[in-house]
DNA sequence: GCCAACGTTGGC
DNA sequence: GCCAACGTTGGC
């Protein structure tokens, strides 16, 4: 099972709305590096919810319950959506200048290449995040 | 509000 | 095909 990071400005669709909705189409992607991300995910995958500019923590996790397919939200059919469910919140958020701070996560996506807003998180920096954030076993397998 | 990173557009 | 101009993302 691959790992993920989706990022979402939680003024245009928070957490909160995620949870919420329990199920949602993750849509708006438009960047072909990201879009690739989001062909290669898999049914089950799990991903970190990431509230980019408000907040800048990793707050939830979802997993993927639909595989990519056309984004409704795109007119010239070109670009591709997933569905993702809420799983459960990070009960200890972790922010940016956390894993910033963090020297294991140096080489992480959301570091290197800060404006990506879908990424694979390695099965390493997946624990390590889930100790960080106090994510219970079970969510965090 | 500013700026760095980076993708896209359009002139040549 | 190169590159300047410009727009967008996202951190600070």
């Amino acid at each position: 099972m691959a790992r993920w990071l989706v990022k979402s400005e939680p003024d245009a669709f928070s957490w909160d709305q995620q949870v919420a909705n329990k199920v949602e189409p993750w849509t708006g992607v438009r960047n072909h590096q990201a879009a690739s991300f989001l062909k290669a995910m898999a049914r089950g995958d799990r991903a970190f919810f990431y509230h980019s500019n408000i907040g800048k923590e990793i707050v939830g996790i979802v997993e993927v319950a639909r595989e990519a397919y056309p984004d409704p939200s795109d007119e010239t059919g070109r670009w591709v959506c997933t569905d993702m469910k809420a799983l459960g919140p990070v009960p200890q958020p972790v922010t940016l200048a956390t894993i910033k701070a963090t020297p294991e996560l140096a080489e992480i996506g959301l570091i290197r290449q800060s404006r990506l807003s879908v990424m694979p998180i390695s099965e390493e920096h997946w624990a390590l995040l889930c100790r960080m954030g106090g994510v219970p076993a079970k969510l965090a397998k």
